[in-house]
DNA sequence: AAATTTACCGCAAACGTTTGCAAAAATGAA
DNA sequence: TTCATTTTTGCAAACGTTTGCGGTAAATTT
């Protein structure tokens, strides 16, 4: 089937292309007896805008890029579904590509969106350093970047992140409001700058208002390493009451182990995380975390973008606050 | 910063640009010489070819377009990830929309779709019935269709979906290994052709190898209404000593039930489930599961679409097959 | 009735490519 | 040297829009 096009309707209408490009975004030239007509043969014809003749014309595409280093993760998803709800609300479409945090998949998904000249691109970084030219040479192109989650230090850049420091102290203050003895503190990947961010926080936050209260620190990189340390530490001898995991990841290796010993919670053993909820939710006594919520965060972000498009540059770095769900495990 | 065009860089050599099309892309017609100096400058002034001109052009993109019901969702985000990987590999980008399982979103992502002249949709129907004549208009544009997981009956469609059948009957089989005497099988919305495909699977299965073997069928449309039908079957009268959910969603429910009344698994029952396998691996012991794999439906749902887009029309439906996973549960 | 304004509409260029065809240059054969 | 090839390059149209500018006819003012 023949794709209708404006010169088509101009045909069959006997009236001009540009007569009938104006009629179809109502412009004030165009009479109203000849915008009807138009508009009807249109919707007849079932007439789609050609995008691409559109952005080779106004220079402009309504696609925004998305790089996470993966869309199967329960934190990254509901990012994306927050972006893609606002995008489809102002005309966007969105283009995502995960970078599995490697960087040569960051580098040829950042070329597909200079080459697809996206209006602007969503950027987590890949878990480990690199540098940041590719995305100057974004900048150079005026397509804006933001970052999210993990974002570069240098703060030229626009970025969007949790409230690190806020959420390990929401933690540790309901850890001192249950009047925990010991505490075992699981972090992530002690390279992070996330790990750094919340354990230095929280124990900060421990020492200075709960200097009594003895906490044993640990940092491991997966749900196993996690159940493996849980194991270890959880002795006859030395027993905590409490437990904080960091992340999802965590928990669920916590969870693994406390499940397996039976330990009865929050009666033998407290438990608080990090988390955007989901998982805290799967067990029973539904486990009490301090919230990051992907899908905030992915609102937020979309308001920096926006601004930047609209109005030149915005410099800074804005954070989605932090908030305490209560569950039952505290 | 000015974009380099083809016409920059054929100005710069003091060559047409057809000159310089061709020399970019290997055309024999071009000598050797030339080819290079071509390709030194667009090089150094690193020329990116312009996507929406060579669409418009040629009348091709190379951008397929997703439809999920939710990105957020353990299942559909694996086969998000499986075709995000074999496009790239193909020098294709992704366009992802979420239909919510509400059907105007759904129109209105084929709509974008449709304008952006995507090659190829890979589409998952939102819940219950709708019209699928939007669709026959993609095929009529001549943009093909690969319908995945919730898909349409008829069959003049391409479509890959789970065996649905299969996984009930594996599922059914380690059941009756097992030496089951009372199951209690739930299974999700009953609306649903997967969730009757599975249960009557399933039935036909049990009764005819298991006769003696006491089946009480449930259906429940959340993790919520699935934990509640569990507490209320499982009483001090009447108990299973085995229980089968069809769903993620279902063990979910199932399993806080379990929790919560401190049932020993796999001693007092057994739970064997279906799912693409994070849920039941967060639990101790480690449930047994049915293999569903969004990932491998991904990764045949693209090779359909890459037929489809060589040689005309593949009218087939394909399944990927089940596996038997084992855990502890059983 | 002439002059001015207003309301509509069309022309044509431009966006950056690709590609059929023709033209020019280089090479070989006679 | 001249003609026939072969190799290399350029011309120009086309893809479907948008938009500045200019034009015509009707309506309004003098």
């Amino acid at each position: 089937m023949m794709n209708t096009t404006l010169k088509l309707l101009a045909q069959q209408l006997q009236l001009s292309i540009s007569t009938v490009s104006r009629a179809l975004k109502d412009h004030p030239d165009i009479s109203k007896a000849t915008k009807e007509k138009v508009h009807a043969l249109a919707n007849s014809l079932d007439y789609e805008p050609n995008a691409y003749a559109i952005q080779l014309r106004t220079q402009s595409s309504k696609i925004f890029g998305v790089i996470v280093p993966a869309i199967a993760n329960l934190f990254y998803d509901s990012f994306i579904a927050a972006i893609e709800e606002e995008s489809r609300k102002n005309g966007y479409a969105l283009m995502i590509l995960q970078s599995s945090n490697n960087t040569e998949n960051e580098l040829n998904n950042l070329k597909i969106f200079r080459q697809t000249r996206v209006s602007g691109v969503f950027a987590c970084l890949s878990a480990h350093a690199q540098n940041l030219e590719v995305y100057e040479k974004m900048s150079d192109r005026d397509i804006p970047v933001v970052f999210f989650d993990i974002v570069p230090k240098d703060n030229k850049y626009t970025k969007v992140r949790m409230a690190d420091e806020r959420c390990a102290i929401i933690a540790a203050e309901k850890i001192i409001e249950r009047g925990a003895k010991h505490v075992l503190a699981i972090f992530g990947d002690p390279a992070l700058s996330i790990s750094q961010k919340r354990k230095q926080a929280f124990q900060q936050f421990m020492e200075k208002y709960a200097p009594k209260t003895h906490c044993t620190f640990v940092n491991t990189n997966s749900s196993a390493e996690a159940e493996a340390a849980f194991d270890k530490h959880y002795s006859k001898t030395q027993k905590f009451d409490t437990v904080f995991a960091m992340t999802d990841e965590i928990l669920i290796g916590v969870m693994k182990s406390i499940q397996a010993h039976n330990i009865k919670v929050p009666k033998e053993i407290g438990v608080i995380s990090i988390s955007n909820g989901f998982i805290p939710s799967l067990y029973h006594p539904v486990i009490s975390y301090v919230e990051t919520s992907g899908y905030e965060l992915g609102k937020l972000a979309f308001v920096q973008m926006l601004a930047n498009i609209k109005g030149g540059k915005t410099l800074s770095e804005l954070t989605v606050d932090a908030r305490f769900v209560e569950g039952k495990s505290m």
